[in-house]
RNA sequence: GGGAGCAUAGCUCAGUUGGUUUAGAGCACCUGCCUUACAAGCAGGGGGUCGUAGGUUCGAAUCCUUCUGCUCCCA
């Protein structure tokens, strides 16, 4: 606590601030939440983050976002509820700590499972947690005595009690099928873990010889392939039935070089004829349209790879053993030699990718659990499309439905150790499936499936089993708010709507709100490889949690990328200043001027009308726009309000006052002032929760758990707004803007007073004592009929003119300049009024007050160019 | 190939159901100020025929269509 106003540092410092009322917060369990019917929840589960993960930008924008509805809400006195926690990240953890006992020397097959799992945790423990400690850098407002993760004993248990559930309710099943092989983790994979990249590789046309009967080679096809090593697999060749150039092979034989195997030469609608040469090589084991083609002809299934795509013993001698590409580069050579090598060609095209291994994902037979998704998606499907869940933007609703109606089936198995081990047991014997939570009782019969769950077979339970009891589920669920990426829309919030109402029947959460995706400032999305992803803690350091929380929400609109870069925190942290300053300037006056809450509400002229007026349409604002899901919106609001009409018009109003002769008046303005301030604390709290935190415990000897946190949020009310006032406030801006432009322009310093002369109706002392010290002026003389003196610079506002006597001042150019541009500025302004005014059709079918309207702009105008003209004339005379 | 989004000032974006908008803000730029809260500041200023071509309408940045360019998702 500052005890002398010059003790308060001029620039607003957040380190030293911030982790103080973070430790605060935490030791009074602020954000504590307790079931409690009188209150209505609101609730938030943080989208889990990789358990072994770092705090990236990404989460930055995520986190802050929650925080603000976590924050906001809890100031409206609703029972607020963010849980935090994370996930185990199955593959990702497993492949660091693979390659973790690798550079040990081990091997997870020689130390076994159990082993590996302990090494897994002592992984988890090393480096979980971080990114809790970084959230609280950020100022996140989670609950953090409910703090979760996938792996932990509560929630494990609940992973393993849906997968038997949907087992014995025949959702569940065991396939041996064509599915995504990723040979880095050795493990099969989602069709959403799939990325496609666009790769510049090469079409391969290859001449296979025809044979005829015996081994007699009549002619030769050329086929086109992306991949030549998997011609060691191939089982057929096809072309299209309707193809007239391959008629006659049609039913004949291949001899396949290299393996000097024959396979059949087969007629399949599937065939493209404008591909390549229109006949294509069929791999049944390699590729899932050449594995349909295969079971439609009934083709052998030749699988040439091993799990880590080398080359098997089905491929002759000399090729096996070989990586897919090193083979690759084989069979292209013995092609050359054999001349049987047609041509090479430049190609484009897509290929899948582990998305977390990062290799060429291998289409690869194998057998796995699968989840059967029909059934589940249509009540998830129905809930989007009767707006019981809303996404923000909508937009994303349509690609939901597009992927929801066109849904196949989840391969849920990992051959994986890091995850929930399926509970299924196959008897050693009769091969027997048994599927339960515990064991077969003669376990020594029985052997466990060995493979894991997908971690999004987990994570899709979170919303419903970060909730304990039944007692919590109930009162805390459905969440209210989802906040997440964009990208995880199928992998997780699509998974955990199905979830939601498979186990729950009903919804998971009521609102979605997608966020933007962070690019740097050249518009490339933020990656490790390219280093061009701030680490945000550095940036925290730099700037402050509530800079960089303010600055986020600030630049990202609702549904766009965003264009970061560590400078543009200056926003938030000038703001940040800024609103310390005011602070600063108002405890400064403190000192001296004694506070008295009797006096809030007297002495109250116009300009404070007016302010509590903008702060009520603010309010509400503010509340409409957070409602719709806005907050960009919302931040630009507060940023307006504090930065606009508080500092730099109010604050600047009140001196005045502050600085008058009258004891209580000065009281009573800066009583109000502190009032008016500390609400708009209040607003900006959500936003930035350290400064505002920080502040509002200087204004005042606060009790010891008092925090800005739970204090009300100021509420709309209507009655406060006043048109009138705004008018007034209208009116005295533009003639203070006037007067100020005159100065601008005329380069006439702040330090030299200026006499002014205003032609008007009514001109009340208020309103001149407030124009003489907003606008430096020293003299004003006002009445209806004046006349404008010689050597002055003039201005024509609405209601009234300005003239400034400037004599030996005046520099005749530049106010003839002036006056000019505003005489063309206002004739083209009038040109197209007359012309709107002029049409009949307009004047008659536009709605009345739209004309009456465009009619009293263009007397307006019309009075304020004659006057214009009139000067500019005397300027010459 | 299918779908979605975007295109407004040098840059990043606002602009609610078409009408006080020949279009706003922040940053950048220019000019003047160390005015007793703040130079991380104050005051003033310049800068855009709203991607293209049509259409609907009394009236279009706003609604419809065409084209162009960019981004993303799905296959």
């Amino acid at each position: 606590m500052y005890k002398n106003f010059e003790d308060i540092p001029k620039a607003y410092n957040p380190v030293e601030t911030e982790d103080k009322w973070y430790r605060y917060w935490e030791e009074k369990k602020i954000f504590h939440s307790e079931v409690d019917e009188s209150k209505p929840p609101y609730t938030i589960v943080i989208p889990p983050p990789n358990v072994t993960g770092m705090l990236h930008l990404g989460h930055i924008l995520n986190n802050t976002l929650q925080d603000i509805y976590i924050r906001y809400k809890r100031m409206k006195g609703f029972n607020t509820c963010w849980v935090p926690g994370t996930d185990h990240a199955s593959i990702a953890t497993e492949t660091k700590v693979v390659n973790l006992l690798k550079e040990q020397g081990i091997n997870k097959y020689d130390i076994g499972r159990k082993e590996f799992l302990k090494h897994c945790w002592d992984w988890t423990e090393k480096y979980g947690g971080i990114i809790y400690k970084q959230l609280r850098k950020l100022g996140v407002s989670c609950d953090w005595d409910r703090q979760r993760f996938t792996m932990d004993d509560q929630y494990y248990p609940k992973v393993i009690e849906a997968f038997v559930d949907l087992y014995k309710k025949g959702f569940i099943y065991r396939g041996y099928r064509m599915v995504n092989w990723c040979p880095a983790s050795k493990s099969a994979i989602s069709d959403e873990e799939v990325i496609y990249k666009t790769i510049n590789g090469k079409l391969w046309h290859l001449k296979y010889p025809v044979i005829d009967g015996g081994d007699h080679i009549i002619s030769h096809v050329i086929v086109a392939t992306t991949r030549p090593e998997t011609m060691l697999g191939d089982s057929a060749v096809a072309v299209n039935p309707n193809d007239e150039r391959y008629k006659n092979i049609i039913g004949k034989k291949i001899l396949l070089p290299i393996c000097e195997r024959e396979i059949p030469i087969i007629a399949d609608e599937y065939v493209d004829m404008e591909f390549g040469t229109g006949v294509v090589k069929v791999t049944p084991a390699h590729d899932i349209n050449d594995f349909e083609m295969g079971e439609r002809h009934k083709l052998e299934v030749r699988n040439i790879f091993n799990d880590d795509a080398t080359t098997n013993g089905n491929v002759p001698h000399g090729f096996q053993n070989l990586d897919r590409y090193v083979a690759r580069k084989k069979v292209i050579a013995r092609f050359e030699e054999l001349g049987l090598l047609d041509k090479v060609e430049e190609y484009t095209n897509k290929v899948g990718y582990s998305q977390r291994g990062d290799v060429p994902i291998e289409p690869y037979l194998s057998e796995q659990w699968f989840m059967k998704m029909d059934e589940l998606a249509k009540p998830a499907l129905e809930v989007i499309q009767n707006n019981q869940i809303n996404f923000h933007p909508a937009h994303w609703t349509k690609t939901y439905e597009h992927w929801m109606t066109n849904i196949r089936d989840w391969c849920i198995s990992r051959q994986l150790w890091w995850g929930h081990r399926i509970p299924v047991w196959y008897h050693k014997e009769t091969n027997e499936i048994y599927c339960d939570v515990n064991p077969p009782e003669d376990i020594e019969n029985w052997k466990q499936d060995e493979d894991v769950l997908d971690t999004w077979a987990s994570s899709w339970l979170w919303a419903q089993d970060v909730f304990e009891t039944k007692e919590e589920q109930n009162y805390y669920y459905p969440t209210d708010l989802l906040v997440t990426a964009p990208d995880i829309i199928f992998f997780w919030v699509a998974r955990m709507i199905m979830a939601g109402m498979q186990f729950m029947n009903d919804i998971p959460f009521k609102d979605v709100y997608f966020t933007s995706i962070l690019r740097d400032d050249l518009g490339r999305k933020m990656s490790k490889s390219l280093g061009n992803s701030p680490d945000p803690i550095d940036v925290i350091k730099e700037y402050g949690a509530d800079a960089l929380r303010f600055t986020v929400t600030y630049i990202a609109p609702l549904g766009q990328d965003v264009l970061f870069s560590t400078d543009k925190c200056e926003i938030g942290r000038n703001f940040a200043n800024k609103i310390w300053n005011a602070a600063r300037f108002l405890m400064m006056n403190a000192q001296n001027i004694p506070v008295n809450q009797d006096l809030k509400d007297k002495h109250i002229d116009f300009t404070d009308k007016w302010i509590i007026s903008r702060f009520q349409s603010t309010v509400n604002q503010i509340d409409n726009a957070l409602d719709n899901f806005e907050v960009n919106n919302a931040t630009k609001m507060i940023y307006a309000y504090v930065w606009n009409d508080f500092c730099d018009w109010y604050i600047e109003l009140i001196k005045n006052r502050l600085y008058s002769e009258d004891e209580e008046i000065k009281s009573a303005v800066l009583t109000r002032a502190l009032a008016l301030f500390e609400d708009m604390l209040k607003i900006v709290h959500p936003f930035m929760p350290f400064v505002t935190e920080e502040i509002w415990h200087l204004l005042e000897n606060r009790n010891v758990g008092e925090s800005i946190s739970t204090t009300g949020y100021p509420k709309y009310d209507e009655t406060l707004i006043d048109k009138k006032s705004e008018t007034g406030i209208e009116f005295l801006q533009n003639l203070i803007t006037a007067i100020r432009n005159i100065r601008g322009e005329m380069n006439i310093p702040p330090s030299r007073k200026l006499d002014i002369h205003i032609k008007t109706e009514d001109l009340t002392d208020a309103q001149k004592i407030y124009i003489k010290s907003l606008a430096k002026v020293n003299e004003i003389t006002a009445a209806p009929d004046l006349n404008k003196p010689k050597f002055s610079a003039s201005a024509v506002a609405k209601g009234c003119d300005i003239f400034i006597p400037l004599e030996g001042i005046i520099d005749l150019d530049v106010e003839k300049k002036r006056i000019e541009k505003e005489i063309n500025r206002i004739e083209g302004l009038l040109t197209g009024v007359t012309k709107k005014l002029s049409n009949e059709n307009f004047v008659n079918k536009a709605p009345q007050d739209v004309v009456e309207k465009e009619k009293m702009k263009k007397s307006d105008w019309e009075s304020s160019l004659e006057k214009l003209r009139t000067i500019f004339q005397d300027l010459d005379a």
